[in-house]
DNA sequence: GTCTATATTCAGATAGAC
DNA sequence: GTCTATCTGAATATAGAC
């Protein structure tokens, strides 16, 4: 199409800026104005090569889930080849899950942390559109994680897992998202309390640190004892569900 | 102040109604108009109770958070009493954490599932004064467990100990949201998947279960094996934590 | 493809009567 | 305390010249 010649300087100026000023406002906060005055392009730009505010908003994640997604698949290929038919560990499957994601954040091609924090932020927005544009992108590659980690746990309840998976891409969206409450409290990078450098600028190192803190605790917490609850369906049954058990808080 | 008169089932119900608006809409994509309107109050009566939206938004939170943190304030007070100078157990902190916090969404007079939602999408909003104010009212208690928590886990640097808390929040607070792509993409509650009975309704239940699988969760990836710091190269080679390793866990 | 100018809608806030 | 009416500004989107 003739979209590449020389509109493609315009559209992806568009992009990079939406993308920063999207995570730095959240998406309702973020005008067109602000946008097109950053990216130094007409008002009108947006909606000529988008559509629309909602448009672009899709475009920039479309360009980035793309490439995620697709080499998350492509991982996951790869894994179930190496093991023939048997079942993957949990590591592997995170590493593919979460590693693709986090390595990301190094690569300033793909967007780096300025679009990890993006997507953290955004994960959680209310907006309907998104919500749906997120589960079309995501539908394909939540069904094989979820599948390669039930014959991976085969002795966890399957509901068991699904909570779990949601768990680890809060603590991940959260990590990511950057605005929390600690790093407002601390008035400190993370990192920073035990006589570590900070390295507030350099987003390489700090995907990477986030990275090795977080597989870990992704792990620990996939494999962590199971709570006192009775697991109808599961693969294997625990025990019966007393009234007690119910009452009783996990204590471990 | 005559504030207290009649005007207090004004005050209220726009709080109320406040809450949930911007729990499913979000601050920005919640105007004046929609608040005012549900709670059948006329237009100016949010700016003669609170003065401006903003601080609408943080009386919102004000009185919830003020109840929240207070209790778990005291909840570490008596866990540190009994243990006469000792250092706590994680589980003790986590509950008293957590646990303070779950149980608000089992109690409708205290906001119930919906405050707890909106504090889980609110964590993450760019906003400077939403950032500033969480900063403010979350500082003492962040604080106060932090050194609990260092205390309990000696061995354990204590950047690791602010990252996993760092963690702990974001898998909270992203199961807490809801707007997950799990729940979009699968289609159903989560827990429906092995033969439970999804509870879409009973907030209660939701909330007591969220508690009983949040909490194993985070004690696992707190107490999981440390990682291994080789900053300077690649180091994608971490070793996997073997069996006898999440035995030993259990002592840490 | 890019630009100006503008249409249209809606936002938050407030003055002043009651 | 509550209400109506309105101010002021900003939002998205588009028509039409170049």
């Amino acid at each position: 199409m003739s979209e590449q010649k020389t509109n493609s300087d315009t559209r992806d100026r568009i992009l990079d800026v939406a993308e920063r000023l999207f995570m730095e406002n959240g998406y309702e906060a973020t005008s067109m104005r602000m946008i097109t005055g950053a990216a130094e392009v007409n008002l009108a730009a947006v909606n000529y090569h988008f559509g629309s505010k909602e448009a672009l908003l899709r475009e920039v994640f479309r360009r980035r889930l793309g490439w995620l997604n697709q080499n998350r698949l492509q991982a996951l290929d790869r894994l179930e080849e190496q093991a023939g038919g048997g079942p993957l560990k949990p590591s592997q499957i995170l590493e593919a899950f979460f590693g693709t994601l986090l390595r990301m954040g190094e690569d300033k091609a793909l967007g780096g942390m300025t679009f990890l924090r993006l997507l953290g932020r955004t994960l959680t927005e209310p907006a309907e559109f998104i919500r749906t544009f997120f589960a079309g992108e995501y539908a394909e590659v939540i069904d094989r994680y979820k599948q390669a980690l039930y014959r991976a746990l085969p002795d966890v309840p399957q509901a068991e897992i699904v909570w779990r998976l949601h768990f680890m891409l809060g603590a991940m969206s959260y990590a990511i998202a950057g605005t929390d409450v600690l790093r407002v409290v601390t008035g400190v990078e993370v990192g920073d309390l035990a006589g570590e450098r900070p390295v507030p600028d350099d987003d390489t190192i700090l995907a990477r640190r986030l990275a090795q803190r977080l597989m870990p605790f992704l792990l620990g917490g996939l494999r962590a004892p199971l709570p006192q609850f009775d697991e109808p369906a599961g693969s294997q049954k625990k025990e019966l569900p007393t009234k007690a058990a119910r009452e009783s808080r996990t204590q471990i």
